[in-house]
DNA sequence: CACGAAGTTGACCAGATGGTCAACATTTTT
DNA sequence: AAAAATGTTGACCATCTGGTCAACTTCGTG
């Protein structure tokens, strides 16, 4: 299982691929390892890893594989990075809850933030869920060790909120699982959506989202 | 697109694959094939369809793939199997929603049937998950057919109960949306819930979750 | 038990896939 | 402008994958 390295650590080992290299970056790499990480991100998100195909990625990209494979060496590598993209834009908003802001204010924010998240970033989201169905295979460390310890600190605010009488006194993991199912759904399950719903547009969908979500989640949070 | 056909319908054109036979079935025929579709599940349930391989399948249904080929003559049709066994399952508890019973109760009820499919069937969940992730190519028909005039039945349902003053109004499909995500959540999200609270039991998990998911719901749904 | 039907498999094939490499092209530096 | 570094690619290779087939074994039934 390889770790995730931060993408300003030393590659542990001599590697010619330019994607890898610490020291200064071209003009040229700089772009072309965005677009391969744009187009991997599109092939991963809806095929899964073993399910993308490199040639897949080079197209979508607008390269050629080997050209593609100049700047990452193995599939794997391409996976790694964008999945570590993707980890830090997922991980963000919740970072940002305040322990010292109004609970229903924080919550109804950060709810926004992830609604919001899955409709720019679908893809991210799906990315996201499809390496977690699968095991998380390669994020299982940071899930383990970043995401558990964030979530460890964000739930015992809940529960300072609910010992304060401000939320209701719920376990505070179950709250945050919540959360992140309803709003993740509107990315993750946008297809079954679309089917149910075909007359409305995915913006739409969203931009109605937003009321029942809040509504039922901080009535259901908050007490009377 | 491949359409999904119930499995008491006629194949389309002669097929030598026993799975396809209206006919009579021999004793090992409904063997071999209950333990294909297991095999099948639990690998597609893992790697997606793309990315799960007949040679897999076989080794975890316990036979050789020549032998498998036999009764399922392409990989397409061993998914369709276990995608259409699937959709029923995950159909049924939604179908039961009774527009005659007390709203929270049915709703309480619903709840927990769904919960308990988390529990019982993960890899059902999953395989269905990550085929809608993937942009459902082969339940398209099925989603846009049969779903959407379901989820439109209980919708109204769910309408008529709001107009009785006995749950709150909102869009009715997005509270269905709200029920569907968080449970599922509890066998899609499994191996993140695992990371994150390493030392309870998925069991344990599942237990906790019911007071706070229908503690949540339930007071967000109901009027005061 | 005999005979046809059903079930099983090793060997095989064509195409897809991840990855390499030598040769060539372009950009940057001196 | 020449040299060095960086970037690009067609052709290629080993392996994997879905699927076939002829030969063989086992099963059900009269």
């Amino acid at each position: 299982m390889t770790p995730l390295r931060s993408a300003s650590e030393p590659p542990p080992s001599p590697d010619t691929a330019r994607a890898s290299q610490t020291k200064k970056r071209t003009r040229i790499q700089a772009e072309k390892e965005a677009r391969i990480l744009d187009g991997a991100l599109e092939v991963f998100s809806r095929y899964g890893y073993r399910g993308a195909t490199v040639d897949q990625i080079a197209a979508a990209a607008g390269m050629s594989k080997p050209n593609l494979l100049y700047y990452f060496r193995r599939k794997h590598d391409i996976y790694l990075a964008v999945l570590r993209r993707t980890l830090a834009m997922w991980l963000q908003p919740f970072e940002e809850i305040d322990a010292a802001g109004d609970p229903a204010e924080e919550l109804s924010k950060y709810i926004a933030k992830k609604l919001e998240f899955s409709r720019t970033n679908p893809q991210e989201s799906r990315l996201f869920a499809s390496e977690i169905i699968q095991g998380a295979p390669q994020i299982q460390g940071v899930l383990g060790g970043e995401l558990r310890a964030l979530v460890e600190r964000k739930a015992s605010v809940l529960k300072t909120w609910a010992a304060a009488g401000k939320i209701i006194d719920v376990d505070p993991c179950h709250l945050i699982f919540m959360i992140w199912a309803t709003t993740q759904h509107y990315a993750d399950f946008a297809s079954q959506i679309e089917a149910i719903l075909p007359d409305r547009s995915k913006d739409d969908v969203i931009d109605e989202a937003y009321g029942p979500l809040t509504s039922v989640l901080l009535r259901g949070l908050l007490p009377r």
